[in-house]
DNA sequence: TTGTAGCTACGACCCACATCGTCGT
DNA sequence: GTACGACGATGTGGGTCGTAGCTAC
C-alpha cells in the first residue's frame, strides 16, 4: 500500500534519483511531511502554513517522509535507529546485517493536528509568529527588512567571495571565512554538510525538531551507514546543482587535475574539506571547526590548501549569486544546531544495549549474547513487525 | 579584604565492540 | 580493474574524576 506512494515514484518526485523530493507546494525546499489527505509532499514551512490554515486542514493525517530516501512516506519507525523509514528502506536497512534485523520497529503513527501550534503571544501582546512561519518569510515587511539587513551583514561575512566590502575600512572583512575567525565561521562547515542528502535529512529533521506532542519519536539521525545513502551519487548532483544555481562559491571544481593544482581559493578549500574530509557537525568551537575542516594530512601529491599564501577571492559575485548565498546562509542559520549529533545510529543503539560497569562498557559473555539474540528474535516474531525473516 | 569550605557545572576520560575505511594481495 | 581479507581507526553512552567558578561564612 505504501509502496505505491513510495520510493518508486521517483520520476514524479521533483528530482532525479537519490535527491530529496521537493515540496509539492513551494517547489524549493525538500519535503519532510507527506499529507495523505492532500496526497502531497510538503516542507515544514508549507505544512505549517497549509495545515494551520483552518481546523479541517489541521486534522489532515500526515506522516514523516522516510529519513533515508526522503522520497516516500514513512511506514515504520525504527526505535533503535530512531528513524522513520519507508517500507523499501526499512527492508533494505534491516536486512543489512543480523544486528540491524534485531532493531525494534513499529508502524509509523500518523501526525494529526497542527504541528507548529497556534501563534504565541508575547507579554507585550504582539503576536509572535511560529518559527515555521518566521522561517518562511511571513514576517511583516518592516521586520523583514531589519532582518534582511542583519542577515545581509552576517551573511556577507559568511560570503567569502564578496569583495565589495573587503576593501579597507569596509565592514565585511572581519572574517574571510573559516580560516580567519569570526562567529559566522561556525556555520560554514554546515553548508556543504547540509548539501549532502545523507546529512540533509538529518538537518531537515533537526530543523523541525518536533515539539513534545509529536507522535513519532525523533532524535538526531545522522545518516548511519546502515542506511543506504546516496551521498556518492549526490555529490555529483550536488556539484551539478551548485553549478546550475550559481552556488559554486567561485570554485571551478572541474574533475580535471587542474582543479587540484595550486589555485588556493578559499572556496576550494571549503568544499574539499567538507565533502571529502567529512565534516562533523557537532563541532561547536572554532578549534573543533578548524579540526573538522582542515586536512590533517593532505594526500600525497596535493598541496595543503590551508598553509599556502593568502587566499585570493576569485570572482565578483553577481547579485543573483549573492542572493542565492544569502538565502542559503539563512537556510543554514535556521537549521544550525549545537547539540551532539549522532552519526551512526546503529552504534548508538548498540551502545545503549551494552552492559556497563560503572558507566564503562563491559565485556559480554557468550551466554549474554545468546540470550540477547534469542530474546530479540522472539520479540521480533511476536510483534510481527520484522520484515526480513531472521535466521 | 582575604582565606577557606561547600556546592554546582562542565569537560575529559574510560570501557567493549560493531562498523568503517584503507591498504595490500 | 575488481574482489577480498587484514587491520587499524572510529564512534557510541553512562559513570567517574578533576577543575573552574561561584557563594557563604
Amino acid at each position: 500500500m505504501l509502496k505505491d506512494e513510495g520510493c518508486n515514484a521517483d520520476a514524479a518526485a521533483g528530482g532525479g534519483g537519490g535527491w530529496a523530493r521537493v515540496c509539492d507546494t513551494c517547489r524549493s525546499a525538500a519535503c519532510t511531511i507527506y499529507c495523505r489527505a492532500d496526497s502531497a509532499y510538503l516542507c515544514a514551512g508549507c505544512d505549517a502554513r497549509i495545515h494551520a490554515a483552518n481546523r479541517v486542514a489541521s486534522q489532515h493525517e500526515r506522516v514523516w517522509v522516510c529519513e533515508s530516501c526522503e522520497r516516500a512516506p514513512a511506514a515504520f519507525v525504527c526505535k533503535a535507529d530512531a528513524a522513520s523509514l519507508c517500507a523499501t528502506c526499512d527492508a533494505d536497512i534491516h536486512s543489512a546485517n543480523p544486528l540491524a534485523r534485531r532493531h525494534h520497529r513499529v508502524p509509523v503513527l500518523p501526525i494529526a493536528g497542527c504541528l507548529y501550534g497556534p501563534p504565541a503571544t508575547d507579554p507585550g501582546g504582539t503576536v509572535v509568529r511560529s518559527a515555521a512561519e518566521a522561517d518562511n518569510g511571513f514576517l511583516g515587511q518592516e521586520a523583514e527588512e531589519t532582518i534582511d539587513e542583519e542577515d545581509e551583514d552576517e551573511a556577507a561575512s559568511w560570503l567569502l567571495l564578496n569583495p565589495v566590502k573587503n576593501n579597507n575600512g569596509s565592514s565585511n572583512n572581519q572574517n574571510n571565512g573559516l580560516l580567519f575567525g569570526g562567529e559566522v565561521d561556525e556555520y560554514l562547515d554546515l553548508v556543504e554538510y547540509n548539501s549532502c542528502p545523507e546529512n540533509q535529512f538529518s538537518d531537515q529533521y533537526n530543523q523541525q525538531q518536533p515539539p513534545p506532542h509529536y507522535s513519532v519519536p525523533h532524535k538526531n539521525y545522522g545518516g548511519d551507514r546502515v542506511v543506504p545513502v546516496q551521498c556518492g551519487e549526490a555529490k555529483g548532483q550536488l556539484h551539478q546543482q551548485h553549478q546550475q544555481q550559481g552556488f559554486h562559491l567561485g570554485m571551478e571544481y572541474e574533475s580535471s587535475k587542474a582543479a587540484y593544482s595550486y589555485n588556493p581559493s578559499i572556496s576550494h578549500s571549503v568544499s574539499v574539506s567538507s565533502m571529502d574530509v567529512g565534516v562533523v557537525p557537532e563541532a561547536t568551537t572554532m578549534s573543533d571547526i578548524s579540526i573538522s575542516i582542515s586536512h590533517p594530512r593532505p594526500p600525497k601529491g596535493t598541496i595543503d590548501l590551508f598553509s599556502g599564501p593568502p587566499i585570493q577571492m576569485p570572482t565578483q559575485l553577481t547579485p543573483m549569486d549573492r542572493e542565492a548565498r544569502v538565502l542559503r546562509y539563512r537556510e543554514k542559520k535556521k537549521t544550525r544546531k549545537f547539540e551532539k549529533t549522532i552519526r551512526y545510529a546503529s552504534r548508538k543503539a548498540y551502545a545503549e544495549t551494552r552492559p556497563r560497569i560503572k558507566g564503562r562498557f563491559a565485556k559480554r559473555t557468550d551466554v549474554e549474547v545468546e540470550v540477547d539474540q534469542m530474546f530479540s528474535t522472539t520479540l521480533m516474531a511476536e510483534s510481527g513487525y520484522g520484515i526480513v525473516p531472521s535466521f
